[in-house]
DNA sequence: CTTGCACCTGACGTCAACGTCAGGTTCTAG
DNA sequence: CTAGAACCTGACGTTGACGTCAGGTGCAAG
């Protein structure tokens, strides 16, 4: 597959893809011409990026996660596993940040909806 | 209360309460001299600026929740409420992401750790 | 009145994740 | 063989949330 191919089945842009490549995440293998050329699994992988990505994660994480998830997991050094399990916490206090965001969302929703209902967090 | 006051007490830069101000999301009344001052309440409203970041959220939707959620939740425009509905959906949708992240995250540590548990989500 | 720290206003720098434009090449269809 | 679509490599532009530096001012203490 070309870069044309990859990138509108995986939905991003051409430009994507040669940033990713260009940043060590998706590897592509050449024609004689020069023109990249990826597997059918670069689809798939792209698509993880993105979801790392849309998940908020900035790219020195998914740079160190995307190794593990994707080329067998059990080669994974253990100080590359410390990693793995800092980021996690970091993904779980997001988590954490996201889900106070979204009850203040719904405490002030709910109270212009519904003005008599009393405003318990402030008690 | 300065600013270099608010600034230690709510944990971010003096630039970051300019920055505020000037995203029309801290106000500051002035001394004669042009310095600026804070009541008491500008610390938590800080934090909570902070906390809608730290989860992510860009600063237009900062800016269209702040109002609502300090001013006086009653007044709210029914407009702005369908706004704030609309980024409740689409913070529900990065927890959502970022709990799937999580797992995987999780799944990758796991394997590692006791490589001889069947890797299950590939079946 | 002077020292000196905290404050002021510009204004340019930074980093990430691309967008976009310029100028040239490769590949495919007819 | 030729048009033109898709590709290539730079390289500069963009947005957000500030950092940082320059050059000047406010204010409390001695």
């Amino acid at each position: 597959m070309r870069i044309g191919e990859v990138a509108e089945k995986a939905g991003v842009s051409v430009r994507a893809l040669r940033y990713y490549e260009e940043q060590g995440l998706l590897q592509a293998g050449r024609s004689p011409g020069g023109q990249r050329h990826y597997p059918d699994t670069a689809v798939g992988r792209v698509r993880l990026i993105q979801q790392l990505y849309a998940a908020g994660l900035p790219s020195r994480v998914v740079r160190k996660v995307l190794p593990c998830v994707d080329s067998g997991e059990e080669k994974a050094p253990p100080e590359l596993l410390d990693q793995m399990a800092v980021e996690r916490v970091r993904v779980d206090q997001r988590i954490t940040d996201l889900l106070a965001v979204r009850d203040q969302l719904d405490d002030v929703i709910a109270i212009a909806r519904d003005p008599d209902s009393d405003c318990s967090h402030v008690e």
